[in-house]
RNA sequence: GCUGCUGUGGCGGAAUUGGCAGACGCAAGGGACUUAAAAUCCCUCGGUGGCGACACCGUACCGGUUCGAUCCCGGUCAGCAGCACCA
């Protein structure tokens, strides 16, 4: 046979599928479905990133395997194109972001397409479509609608650099997530998502789920869901002041309480503050810093005692002062807390400095070097009642206490805030509200949308923080859907999260027109059986998008309250030198190149090679030249393959054992050991230097998920009939896998002394006999006391001797 | 600081209900073919000692349990990720 000439073949095979719509799911909906999913990219300029291929060949492995074991698959794919940096290209090289959204998409499609992918491009979507926005605004007239979107006026994060509002997932370490610029508070009024109405069910409902634990892990913890109790603490001033705790058991080493520079009582008590000036000043020292500040300048505690005013402790009647510091933070539990120092960290290390006194109310260790917060263990002390009991106990009777006595009641917080959901920018969703001077806010009528965006040619953000939609006073001034008179719009859009809120749910059928999601298709497709994506998405787009569908189940839209069953994530693939890849670092490897250089297949072989998909691995090209070489050994194999249709005796259990491994490995997500085995199998084939027509064509099939399109080409040129794509997975018998003679290992105390063949169902006693006359083992335990023999099947002989 | 994860050859990585550590691949060295190179094929490839058959050591480090530990337990160190004063 000729040369392997990839090009010509890649090409060959990708112009058929487009051409048959060979991965199209069908519309048969009484076929055994299965439906697979990535997160769908961002189309940026930069084009695709070797990255993108590892975790779009994962799922497509798995899609064409589900194919050939007879399912209906759905393996989607789209574009979620609203975003800033579409928008600051435009803006840069004066082109609109619909224009550069286009040309980004047709970029990526045909890389997508080169890669061989088995996407149903028959159902791709565009977050930017008016077609598929109309249904984006829809949902959030309905959240509005159910009182789960609603307008406040509140401190933003403002990112100082994309002048635009961003949402507490975006905000990292007080800098933008995005483009790395300081994020600073700003009082605006805002358009909300009540996520923290779900929070409870987000949590919970986690436990059913496969997800992977990390990404369970990090949801849970950015919830932060805390049991505790609400205590009122009576003050001088005539106000109780409700703070919220997590340890009532220790109330009475409860020797001063903190207040949150930002409390309201601080205003309202102004008349009995004696150092009212010294108060003012800690406040506005407060308010300048960033919450990077906040954050960084944490190790040492600052504050100010309230002169003039004092509390009581409920539960013993002591006289108690308060401070105010910012180490309590108004947007938490009550915005005040009670510091017991004996057994909070923070609490001891602001008692030490302020002199406060530290009483030790858990016993278990020395509350004077250290603050003892170890729950398990300790026994309560020095507290009237609860003295004696286990913290467990002690929480339990002292919330009886309070809620008899009405000072205080179970409470459970949440970390978790509501969702900011405007952004002072062009290209986004317009959010379809209308503001009445008579009638307030008013959504838009539904039969209005899609509410498109006006055609701009300025869309460069405002410099008071007002979106570029506001300048554009025709489409601004409008009507009021409610009493007809003048109105104007929401000017800000949505956020770039938006879209991808529900984007699987539309994949099941994009064209539906009568509403976001078909109920006969979601009832069928939904929801995803497996969805891959990346770690960063963890706490913004998975959660924001379980919200929404969990809000699409209360108001009957789906059938199922959660969008994904099972969840992995790929590690990232990093530059040559271990770092990440970056045009700065000089380290970005291009795929095209790739493809160009070595082809689709190999690309794709390598990319699931490279190690542990959950792990970051560096590239390495001379590890590539390995998986060509694999491919170009599978293409000369054919030249050695005789009639014979089923498999040799002596490679049938290699067979078995490769299509258990392989079929396992898939499932699994462990692509680098299935090629291992099949590169092990290949090198059989190799050593017998012949291969059977039966053993081809179960490797082939083995291969195509990997390597699709040198397996179709060679499925061909081999003569069986159809498409490899069409052709059914092989099965393999249990039975058959295990070889009839095994190699087992002699140990004497544990140490290999002797190799020994057997049969595989050798009786253990006869394996031990045969051990011991074994002349290195018989040479060791002669004249000693045999203490054990263990034989394992199929493993080894041990023999433990003394003396 | 807290939470979670990880630590295996020159490199990417295999192998754990406790059972022959280093599969598979890369790189490297040697050989065959070739005028030569590339490609291909064959051999070697954790360390130390020995001509050698072999022996001893070896899965971050220290200790424990066990006939047997990369795997389980206790402690130490290092790295990665997330959270970051959430009471």
């Amino acid at each position: 046979m000729e040369k392997y000439d990839f090009k010509a073949i890649e090409k060959k095979w990708q112009d058929l599928w487009d051409a048959e719509h060979t991965f199209a799911a069908k519309q048969d909906f009484t076929l055994p479905k299965y439906y697979a999913l990535v997160e769908f990219p961002y189309p940026s300029g930069q084009g695709l990133h070797v990255g993108h291929p590892r975790s779009y060949t994962a799922l497509d492995i798995v899609a064409r395997k589900k194919r050939m074991q007879g399912y209906n698959v759905l393996y989607p794919m789209g574009w979620d194109a609203f975003g800033l940096p579409t928008e600051n290209y435009a803006l840069k090289n004066h082109i609109h972001p619909e224009v550069v959204t286009a040309n980004n998409v047709a970029r990526f499609k045909g890389q997508l397409k080169s890669l061989g992918l088995s996407f149903d491009w028959d159902r791709e979507i565009n977050t930017t479509d008016p077609d598929y926005y109309k249904w984006t605004q829809w949902i959030f007239l309905q959240l509005y609608k159910h009182g789960l979107a609603y307008k406040k006026e509140m401190n933003v994060n403002w990112c100082t650099g994309c002048k635009v509002v961003l949402a507490n997932e975006e905000v990292v370490e007080g800098k933008c997530e995005r483009c790395g610029s300081d994020v600073v508070h700003k009082a605006k009024s805002q358009w909300m998502l009540k996520i923290t109405a779900y929070a409870d069910r987000l949590v919970d409902d986690l436990d059913g789920l496969d997800f992977i634990d990390r990404v369970k892990v990090q949801q849970k913890n950015w919830i932060g869901r805390s049991h505790g109790a609400e205590v009122k603490f009576a003050t001088t001033a005539g106000d109780d002041l409700v703070v919220y705790t997590t340890r009532p058991d220790t109330l009475f080493g409860a020797t001063y309480m903190v207040m949150s520079p930002e409390h309201p009582f601080i205003e309202k008590w102004a008349g009995q503050i004696t150092n009212l000036d010294a108060v003012r000043a800690y406040q506005a020292e407060a308010a300048r810093k960033s919450d990077f500040e906040r954050t960084e300048l944490s190790k040492e505690k600052t504050g100010v005692r309230l002169e003039g005013v004092r509390a009581m402790n409920p539960v013993n009647g002591k006289e108690i002062p308060i401070f105010i510091s910012d180490y309590v933070l108004i947007s938490y539990g009550t915005g005040a807390i009670m510091a017991v120092p004996a057994h909070d960290e923070r609490d001891w290390e602001f008692a030490k400095k302020f002199g406060c006194p530290i009483v030790e109310v858990v016993k278990g260790g020395d509350v004077e070097q250290a603050a003892f917060t170890d729950c398990a263990t300790g026994v309560m002390v020095n507290s009237g009642f609860l003295d004696g009991m286990s913290v467990e106990q002690a929480k339990k009777a002292i919330v009886d206490w309070l809620a008899e006595k009405g000072l205080g009641t179970p409470k459970t917080n949440f970390k978790l805030r509501d969702w900011v959901f405007s952004r002072q920018r062009y290209w986004g969703e317009p959010i379809p509200m209308v503001h009445c001077e008579k009638c307030g806010w008013q959504p838009l009528p539904e039969s209005e949308l899609p509410l498109r965006l006006p055609e701009l040619s300025d869309f460069e953000p405002g410099e008071n923080g007002e979106s570029p939609l506001a300048r554009h006073t025709e489409w601004v001034n409008t009507t009021c859907p409610c009493c007809g008179g003048p109105a104007k719009r929401e000017t800000d859009t949505m956020p770039q999260w938006a879209g991808s809120s529900w984007s699987s749910l539309r994949h099941t059928d994009p064209g539906y027109g009568k509403g976001p999601v078909s109920p006969e298709a979601a009832r069928y497709w939904g929801p995803v059986d497996w969805y891959n994506g990346g770690m960063e998405h963890t706490t913004l787009h998975l959660l924001y998008s379980r919200f929404w569908n969990k809000f699409l189940y209360d108001i009957g839209v789906v059938p199922f309250s959660e969008p994904y069953k099972k969840r992995t994530s790929h590690g990232m693939i990093l530059g040559e030198n271990g770092e990440k890849m970056s045009k700065s670092r000089g380290n970005v490897v291009n795929p095209d190149d790739i493809i160009r250089e070595y082809g689709a297949d190999t690309m794709r072989l390598y990319e699931m090679f490279i190690g542990d998909f959950e792990k970051a691995a560096p590239w390495n090209t001379s590890s590539i030249k390995g998986c060509k070489r694999f491919l170009d050994r599978v293409w000369n194999l054919a030249d050695t393959m005789t009639p014979q249709d089923g498999y040799s005796e002596k490679l049938e259990p290699a067979m078995h054992r490769t299509i258990k491994k392989v079929t396992g490995d898939i499932d699994g997500l462990k692509m680098n050991t299935a090629i291992a085995a099949m590169m092990s199998l290949l090198n059989e084939f190799s050593d017998a230097k012949q291969v059977t027509r039966g053993e081809m064509a179960t490797f082939l099939k083995l291969l195509n998920p990997f390597a699709p399109h040198i397996t179709e080409e060679l499925w061909q040129r081999c003569g069986f009939a159809g498409q490899i794509a069409h052709a059914p997975w092989p099965a393999y018998d249990e039975a058959k896998c295990a070889d009839k003679t095994v190699e087992i290992a002699v140990q004497v105390n544990g140490k290999v002394r002797a190799k020994l063949t057997v049969d595989a169902a050798i009786a253990a006693a006869d394996a031990i006999a045969a051990a011991k006359a074994e002349p290195a083992v018989a040479a060791l335990i002669a004249g000693k006391t045999v203490a054990k023999e263990i034989y394992v099947p199929g493993k080894l002989v041990n023999i433990a001797v003394k003396g």
